[in-house]
DNA sequence: GATAGTATTTACCAATCGGTAAAAGTATAG
DNA sequence: CTATACTTTTACCGATTGGTAAATACTATC
């Protein structure tokens, strides 16, 4: 008679021993493979719409298996939310790197290039926290959103922490929270942007458009702040 | 035997018997109720995540009912959308009047006060469009969604049509643009930028903040289109 | 009061949801 | 080979989804 575990077991034991009975598929893991799967759902539908049966089909394994290694929906989000929140706090720092010895409008340039470089490689982290941002504040709580709240705050200190923010602080911070809250939108519904302008919404024509948009919209508000 | 009607007949007819079978609501007739309870229920939940029952307990009435007056979930959205669109584009013309002959500055600040005075009042408009943003442009198509389309395409064409926008025509559309986007998450999401500042969403430090922000961000660029 | 047309309620349907129990498969340790 | 632990699959549960059929209630007209 098979054990009735509640939760789940930790199945990182064992050392190296799943690693070997997948078809063609570069050998992941079944709980990575899930994960990846979940990230990309998550991307595209909100904590409530999106079910654990289209990330099980995404990730091509039978829908017990979230439960196996995740628990529960709730969990399973919160590891997506969460890896996400970290990767995206590890690589924050490059995109920094030298800007304060650069002219501000050249290091605004600079750094959209580097964000957008990551962004346009990386589209879930801001296109989940775009999905999910109505329900963030709501009655229902969700575990995970939690780690929505703390990447939209990450980004906001790291800016803010930006070499030089000059001048009054609430046009600096006005600065600082409206660049992200335009970029998550651009970022995180760029389907609807790109369908809006008439573009593909991962050809080089939006992403050019969106670091066009972005320096004319913050360059005379940065040209203010140092003056 | 009932008959079996396919789609749904036409209750507007009949002249003036429906107005009086209601508690105390105030006798609106059960297909305006309805609507209400959906343009409510829309502006919290995207199409997909909201239910055909979620919206028949906020209207009172049993789910049927729904289907009886409307025909589909999908139809019921059309409707709600195509409502909030009409009603904006009739008052839109208002929020413009005699600004042209007011400074550029005063005439922005006159203008986001008139805005917000519109869509605290009547928030679901922005909620409907925040929360279905991300599927537009996706594969699956819904009927209303043109209309949420159109509702942008409308605010941006009219705010183009703002007395003078001089300047490079580019930097004027990412203006008007990128106004529009984030006042849709300021007041789409407000729940969720109200408790990352600390705010009441329906408080009036919120409202004055929002204003600020969209000032402080949009003062600059204006000028420079002016100069 | 009978009739006809509208409005509402009751009872259902198949599909899908998150989640669980238990059987079946698979690998390793002894 | 056997015992054991881990992994995967099968089969289910109750709740909810959009939607429908049919019965009932209501109201105005004759």
């Amino acid at each position: 008679m098979a054990v009735a575990r509640k939760g789940h077991s930790k199945p990182a034991a064992m050392g190296e021993s799943r690693r070997r009975q997948r078809k063609g598929d570069g050998d992941e893991g079944t709980r990575e493979r899930i994960l990846k799967a979940a990230t990309r759902v998550f991307a595209q539908h909100s904590f409530r719409a999106a079910s654990t049966r289209m990330i099980a089909a995404e990730a091509g394994v039978d829908h017990p298996l979230i439960h196996y290694y995740f628990g529960s929906k709730e969990k399973l989000f919160e590891a997506v939310t969460e890896r996400i929140y970290r990767e995206t706090m590890e690589i924050m720092p490059a995109w920094l790197h030298d800007l304060s010895r650069m002219r501000p409008v050249e290091g605004l340039s600079l750094f959209i290039d580097r964000f957008l470089d990551y962004y346009f490689d990386h589209p879930e982290a801001q296109q989940i926290i775009f999905v999910n941002m109505a329900q963030i504040g709501q009655l229902e709580e969700i575990p995970g959103y939690r780690y929505i709240l703390m990447h939209i705050e990450g980004l906001r200190s790291m800016l803010e922490g930006m070499a030089p923010l000059p001048g009054r602080r609430e046009e600096a911070e006005s600065f600082v929270y409206c660049f992200h809250i335009l970029a998550d939108s651009f970022l995180g519904a760029k389907s609807a942007h790109a369908q809006i302008l008439g573009m593909d919404p991962d050809g080089e024509a939006y992403r050019q458009w969106v670091k066009d948009t972005l320096l004319a919209v913050f360059t005379p508000l940065l040209e203010e702040l140092f003056s």
